[in-house]
DNA sequence: TGCCGATAGTTAGACGGTGAACTAGTCTCG
DNA sequence: CGAGACTAGTTCACCGTCTAACTATCGGCA
């Protein structure tokens, strides 16, 4: 059976018959993978009310998931956050008005802020990370078990290569 | 062998060990993706000078690849950019001042316009493209033929489920 | 010790996107 | 045929992010 993909790939193809830079099946993997990643940011934006933004969760998300427990600084965030150290600054202080997380002085490096979850920032955190999850869930509940191991695989051997 | 998202998916699945919501398999596949996603961007965001941005270029780029024969209204180039009709109406606006795409009114039903590529256009679109599926090719370099086709089908089952 | 370059975080101004209002044209159905 | 609902595209005000300064601090080396 055909997605929509396969048709675009259909024609792209007959567009560069003789095109040998072109690569069928690394233009269909790509543009299924952001095809299920845009499905994803649409369901999960009719999870958030007015009042706490996806980029609040966002940052609070990276926040909790960080490997460090649960504290990171601004330019960790940002990182895993993919925004600038800038953009990152004001989602601080959002949250940190909103009574979610602290900003301290590091005693050691008195440049660094250590960034932590408040009690109540963790609280709104896990209000909406099983939201979050059951949304993925249904975006892969196409795939068995051992698709999804499958799949992992192909994609861990990707990743791989791309961290060197 | 172990890549980053494996730890990641490690340290939640002992933050989560008796919580059957939580699917390693999902949220791991779907970090993946993300990751392989982010370092596209990255490596194309490289790619793009002065005077010519990433987003003319994929709006260049959704206009070239409709299905139609190269012609589009607005409101379909906004969806398959997935920006809103106002977002692209400022694109279009850039692109026309710089000769890349004409606007004409449709003579059927006169509130539709008709965006097709100049020569022009189309020439700075070929320009890119190629560059561009380097970078894809290079993401998914680590993937031999057989594989390649293995995640388009693992991905495809997917994207037919959420097409319904 | 004191300087120079690097680094963490913040601030300032510009830019692109969003949602809502607006204009103009089309469709439907009594 | 004409009123009202709908649709396409644009304009506007607001908001989040980006780049590029700027401040404060750290580290190395003469």
């Amino acid at each position: 059976m055909e997605d929509s993909v396969d048709e675009h790939v259909a024609r792209w193809s007959s567009f560069w018959k003789n095109e040998p830079a072109f690569a069928p099946e690394v233009e269909g993997a790509l543009v299924r993978m952001k095809h299920i990643q845009r499905w994803i940011d649409r369901a999960d934006l009719a999870i958030f009310n007015e009042g706490f933004t996806v980029q609040d969760y966002k940052t609070l998300h990276v926040l909790m998931v960080q490997p460090w427990p649960t504290e990171a600084t601004p330019a960790q965030l940002a990182e895993a956050a993919n925004v600038t150290r800038a953009a990152m600054t004001s989602r601080l202080d959002r949250l940190d008005e909103a009574g979610l997380i602290t900003r301290q002085m590091d005693g050691v490096d008195r440049r660094r802020v250590i960034v932590k979850p408040t009690q109540k920032g963790r609280e709104m955190w896990s209000k909406y990370i099983f939201k979050g999850m059951a949304v993925d869930q249904r975006a892969l509940g196409a795939l068995g078990h051992d698709e999804l191991k499958q799949l992992n695989d192909l994609l861990r051997k990707v990743l791989l290569a791309l961290e060197e």
